[in-house]
DNA sequence: GTCTATAATACGATAGAC
DNA sequence: GTCTATCGTATTATAGAC
């Protein structure tokens, strides 16, 4: 891939960050990548296309600090790695709050555009397997269903807390310690699962019928 | 309040609710509402005054349906009424999903204007404070600082879990099973914060120093 | 209060020179 | 590959009649 291609594709990201997806205007991303508007469609097809492989760019810089660094001879502790997987989106770092932004850009777009669903649902699976894999090596008793579940909510709660975050409602610190919180929740939720099994959370607790009567 | 201002801000609601906020025409509303553009423009200062107004409008709807009806002669169970105020959303009804995703909007919007932000922090307030009430009952042992993390948590939560339902990503009654558990995980949590006060979440688990070395 | 024009402009996209 | 200039249209907003 050219540089200037990547080049764009970095200047978007940072438009992205600023405006949102629907927000970037191909002439302020021109600017922003010191080209002209003209170079923009020579290299892409047309805006749309701009953002799929933006989008698609940032996700894959993300993956890129998710992964385990390489420096890394022994591999963290579960609960560990875990937390630094959850915690790694709130840092107050310019790259890392353009991916999240665009990110939650992303996953907002979708409710209005089936489109962009496709590549989130996978992503999602992913992330959620990836999430449950950890959980699982902490709390080894706790069936599967179970450490889904839990991973659906962690990873749920990270987006409406990265959310805050960004929104300046909440800041940066108490954003991680309620990720936190969560995870302790979570881990001492499961644990209670592997010691009884037969205790569901649907049965636990009134069905949704019950509550609208 | 005039009948067609409210009118139009019904129709604002549901053309939000169809294309985000920052999807809204003014003419494709005008169409919805049965009213010519400029109609609109009598009635509203301009586009943002319009869309923060109808942002107010569905803000004043969802409180009403989240309050106690009045026919409930006796106040719910605490549990009972927690629940039914944190599930309240995931219902796959015109106003309701109108509500969610408007308010979903919102709240994304707001990552990228400011002047959106106000009313979105104290809404998020007064939400908290409720949850945070709630849970307050159903373990009055608790610390205050807990109740409140607890319902921070759970008020993300149910953005992010909404998120997902409004994007077809997550069945409906899946979402409600994880806010359900989502519950259950908070409650527990708050009772063993009962028991054990000086368990303190940013003690428990390494420091954020700890995890970026 | 409500409408039918119409103005003003912002924005995506392209043509054509270099 | 990159630019300047321009086109076409979608969209906000207003003027002015009723």
């Amino acid at each position: 891939m050219s540089d200037r291609r990547t080049a764009i594709l970095e200047s978007a990201a940072r438009v992205i960050a600023r405006r949102g997806v629907r927000g970037l205007r191909v002439e302020e991303l021109a600017a922003e990548a010191n080209v002209s508007k003209a170079l923009i469609y020579y290299h892409f097809e047309d805006r749309a296309d701009l953002l799929r492989r933006t989008l698609a760019y940032v996700n894959n810089r993300a993956e890129r600090y998710t992964t385990e660094q390489p420096g890394t001879a022994r591999p963290d502790r579960p609960l560990r790695r875990l937390e630094r997987a959850l915690l790694l989106e709130f840092q107050d770092i310019p790259h890392v709050r353009e991916n999240s932004t665009a990110w939650g850009e992303l996953r907002a777009s979708a409710v209005f555009d089936p489109e962009l669903r496709g590549e989130l649902a996978l992503a999602d699976v992913i992330w959620v397997r990836e999430v449950a894999d950890c959980l699982g090596r902490v709390q080894p008793a706790a069936p599967e269903s179970a450490l889904t579940a839990s991973a659906e909510r962690l990873t749920a709660l990270l987006e409406g807390l990265s959310t805050r975050w960004l929104s300046d409602i909440l800041p940066l610190e108490d954003a991680r310690a309620r990720m936190r919180g969560a995870i302790e929740a979570e881990v001492a939720h499961l644990a209670r699962h592997a010691r009884c099994p037969v205790h569901r959370t649907a049965s636990a607790l009134p069905s949704s019928q019950d509550l609208f009567d």
